[in-house]
DNA sequence: AATGAATGAGCGTTCATTCAT
DNA sequence: CATGAATGAACGCTCATTCAT
């Protein structure tokens, strides 16, 4: 335990460090055609996010990505392919990242572990993606399409990369054996929670202690558990 | 442990038959004036769950509730109105059975614990008051004065009755020492993570475990953490 | 001719008192719902003849029928189904007038072509439905399946009327026989241009003749030919 | 009748030869800046002939020319300006053709008509222009500043042109005495309403005879009537 | 109390027009 | 000359809200 809390108080600075690094610009300025499309998709999931599909209007998306409304249609064809977009394009190619790095990591399951969910935090959590999972959840009823698609390419692909740290320590004997369903559930869900708090009702919220604290602490308690170790004697 | 087994065991049992306690029909037919207001909350959660609030039509709402849509306005106000009645009328009152129960609850902080939160599952989770916490999320933004009164009734009440189990857990050294606020979160986030999915994204999945092996998984590993204890010799 | 000459002069009176026998209002006011398709379809007419299908505003087609935007959904589910009601509950009817007086008739084909003629001019030529031969010729190419019901349920209804008055007046060597179908079109030709110039350029011309003139020369000409008789010696 | 017969006969063979004559290719590619506009005006003739004016897009339009949107608007100060260039470039010079042949024709009245309506297919109802009839009559209430256009400098010189074929006709007692307006009326109105027919709802229609027949009934009838001539003993 | 016909402001979408390249 | 990205006014259609019955 001495060992953990150690090593947690460093994440503590990591985490610090990249919560910093975000947003970096593009060099130049050869934007327009290549760049509007994101630019577009950008200012859509933040509104989609903070009000809904239904609630946000096309104009203002345009106004917030600066374009006129009929801009839109130069590359979505309608508001719902747009909302498509802002999902499939958004969020995927963070999976590729992630299988990429289970794929090469070497180590124990335990660091593996921590390390994934720090990176978790590091490209979806503290990014603009992090409006996603709040975002899917209200509107899943009113697109099962887009919701079986997200399903299927992100929600699968990442509980599949937990799964396969899972095993790995239950194999290492480093893990206890349990349900191994349940056990992403549990160590997503806070996570998630995070995310989503952080979208919806936390402006209503009181103070908020910060993401670096709560991140150790839920890997503290995950690790660890809630009673008290029985004394050695 | 082994306790800790039996008693998980025992209490699948326990949650399989609340389970089994839902959706008891209203006795006789004096309804029309006292029930009407209900009814019409009822028919109204259900479509805001499902669709969000602004995609839902009060033509919609009428129809479930076999009304007129006209008669809609008999009882409310507007649509934010009964969109406000919905979210107060729905939860607060279980948070009153919540903190009678803690009063007059005696016992080890961990029985207390786990009879808590089958309490909600219970009250909250096997209920149609499950889709309330999605609806929250989703309309936060667009309702902050509904998601402040949330926030102060709901959520902090709420956590207030976790926090209490958990400082005396703590008092009489059963609990280990940790950041309350994020322990409450670790702990809520699962199950509100589970009625969240229920009333998402769930339909677009495939199969899903039963909620008393969710359950019981849950606290286990809330309880006693991911890794193999070390051995006492 | 002589006789024939007569006769015209006769028909012109006619002719004249049948113009001035249009619109008898309804009795009462037990209208709203009954009433209300037939008055917007009747509003819609108007400003379809006038100005075509894409041209015509729904805003307008309201206001001419006295109502609200909205209302018109109250009847028809899309403005191109109101354009085909327009069309169908229009002009339909009144084939079936048309078949049951030639059933009934008795006399010579001569006569019977004049009456017909004189039908026609009656119950279309001066309504308001003498308009939907211009506005079907003019959005044809835009309904297809519209232009085959109507080309189906009153060109070829309306067609064999004539078409059974000519084999009818060729048994009975009244009439020479010919090319039966030119003969149709050159009979109808000029009675329907008359209606579609009535709708379209007229207003942009100086003086036009009274419609009795013109369909009493009309059948005329029809009838005798062009070309001076050869004398009998 | 036996030589008009005979000489139909014949007339069927000139209108034939004359169908087989349309549609010839401009001989080289010396186009681009002279031939642009009436490339252009050539592709919104066929748009707003099959479309009518409103429905026609300029985006379709600059697509069926080859050209993009913006080139229309180097040629045409706006989509109202080409319509007008459309119907002005596209039949006048034909009225002069018109005027010309009737001032050097020499010979009777009754082969001076025929021969003038033959004349007429070939130029017009064999040709693309024969959509403008159509265009013309469905867009007057829309322009009628052009309308009035047409109506001067198309309907008026070509209704002259056979008011004076069947004044001559009339002095010469080749033709009998008639209302004129109105025999301009018969004369031309099935040949109208064959191109009008043929730009709307033909396509909808099943078989159709061929326009030679069709012009050679139409001018027997028109000079013989309908009537069986009484018998000359 | 309950209805449902009527309303009209508002939104998604289209398309004629402009203009920088 | 020619392009096509961008615009914004306008239109079809929706739906929360009202009110006469």
């Amino acid at each position: 335990m001495l060992i953990s809390i150690t090593l947690l108080t460093d994440q503590s600075v990591i985490i610090s460090s990249m919560l910093a690094t975000q947003n970096t610009e593009p060099p130049a300025r050869q934007r327009r055609k290549q760049a509007r499309p994101s630019e577009l998709t950008a200012a859509a999931l933040d509104l989609f996010v903070e009000r809904g599909f239904a609630a946000t209007k096309l104009d203002d998306i345009a106004a917030r990505a600066g374009v006129s409304k009929g801009t839109l249609y130069l590359y979505f064809a309608s508001k719902e392919q747009l909302f498509k977009e802002v999902i499939q394009q958004g969020i995927v190619p963070v999976l590729d990242q992630g299988e990429a790095m289970l794929a090469e990591h070497e180590g124990d399951a335990r660091t593996l572990l921590q390390a994934m969910l720090l990176r978790w935090w590091e490209l979806i959590g503290a990014t603009e993606l992090a409006g996603i999972p709040k975002l899917m959840i209200a509107e899943a009823g009113n697109f099962p399409e887009v919701a079986q698609y997200y399903f299927e390419n992100v929600i699968l692909r990442g509980r599949g990369l937990i799964r396969q740290v899972l095993e790995r320590g239950i194999a290492a004997k480093q893990f206890r054996s349990m349900d191994l369903e349940t056990a992403i559930d549990v160590i997503m869900a806070p996570l998630l929670m995070l995310t989503i708090w952080r979208h919806s009702l936390e402006p209503s919220a009181c103070g908020k202690q910060d993401p670096a604290t709560y991140l150790n602490t839920h890997i503290d308690l995950l690790l660890n558990g809630l009673l008290v170790k029985e004394k050695c004697k």
